[in-house]
DNA sequence: TGATGTCGGTGACTTTTGTCACACTGCATG
DNA sequence: CATGCAGTGTGACAAAAGTCACCGACATCA
């Protein structure tokens, strides 16, 4: 039985939810699974759910006009997606891509409950409040480093970044991946990671990419 | 007496709240006047209100490691500041700057009401959610333009969008501010304006640009 | 083992953006 | 009205980033 496995997750996950709000998402929640390669969102579409990761590993990035997929970050286990809370609220059509990047399962809450989650739980209205604070940052420090930065330090950044989230020091990214995420040339991302070599920061390896220190 | 100046101005700003709420807000906030030019906001700081924007006009921006002033949006009258509700709520320090650009009043919302303000006034948690919404495509939008878009096309949806938000095509800015609020440097900016005067499209003056069509 | 495709390296070049230097203009102020 | 200054214009150059062309290394698979 479904509820079963939502319950595990949720006691895992979000033990921070008030017993009565963990009772009502068990019984109105809806498990999916995605794909690695499969998109849990697109630019225009409509969301009727709000949506919690509880497995796998999904990225959020921002489509430009010729198919760019400009990186914006990760949302993992115990994550939720604000935009969905947010485009759901309204019902509003998405801003941002959303593709799971492994096998990926989340907790889908029909947009129908959200007034009431919030009225009613207030771990869930902290917890909501709190999706958006964490988003909002990110975002900023996405502009600082466009805005502030040269290649070469968003670079740094990036990997460290890529390191801190996927809990990894060998990086399975590509340079032309890492090209698209940053919205640069493929040619410029292999240079600047030959300097970061020299400078003794990385190691490169066909296919993966050493994080070192 | 000042309960009836913020009972009008809630009346005229914010007539989608219910009268319970407006009451309660009549009776809570205080209005506060900040000089153009002066700092509603810094990073760093620690916020103890929700701001609500009555009269005037306020910058947010994002401020680069020397000073650099990267604009994001204005806040006018019927705006709240997304960040003061959230860094209210979680007591977390600021990450940018909010300055008055011109005699500026604002409604301050103790943080200790918020929760029960979500709580007990649905058309307050629709009006929190809806700031988030608005601010967080802004921030989206700001991203598409660095990430994706050259200079002269960031000038260009620059001018056209202070043209709008402060609604006038007389837009009062010299050369130096452009720059500073897109993170370049002046002669950048007079080269791409020259442009596009030439292409018809705003006509300079000294101290003013005029914005055609 | 040869064919093919992905991944990465690199030189040469262009374009865009940033920097420096200096000149000009109109306004304000004493 | 002389002086100073903020605002702007512009040429020359430097630096960063993007583009193009092509090469080689490696893996997979028929």
């Amino acid at each position: 039985m479904n509820h079963a496995i939502i319950s595990e997750y949720i006691e895992r996950l979000f033990p921070q939810f008030e017993p009565a709000l963990k009772r009502k998402l068990i019984e109105s929640a809806k498990l999916r699974d995605f794909e690695g390669g499969e998109m849990l969102m697109q630019t225009g579409q409509n969301m009727r759910s709000t949506v919690l990761i509880v497995e796998g590993m999904v990225k959020l990035y921002r489509e430009g006009e010729d198919g760019q997929e400009f990186f914006m970050y990760y949302l993992q286990p115990g994550n939720a997606c604000a935009l969905s809370m947010i485009c759901a609220t309204k019902q509003e059509t998405s801003q941002v891509m959303a593709k799971a990047i492994e096998q990926t399962k989340v907790l889908m809450i029909p947009i129908s409950l959200m007034d009431q989650l919030m009225r009613d739980y207030k771990t869930w209205y902290y917890f909501v409040i709190e999706t958006y604070r964490m988003r909002f940052e990110e975002l900023l420090f996405v502009i600082d480093n466009i805005a502030f930065k040269a290649m070469d330090e968003r670079l740094a950044f990036y990997l460290k970044k890529q390191a801190t989230d996927l809990n990894t020091k060998e990086l399975q990214l590509t340079h032309s991946e890492i090209a698209s995420d940053l919205n640069t040339s493929r040619e410029v991302i292999s240079r600047l990671l030959k300097k970061m070599e020299q400078a003794g920061a990385i190691k490169m390896h066909r296919n993966y990419i050493a994080y070192l220190s």
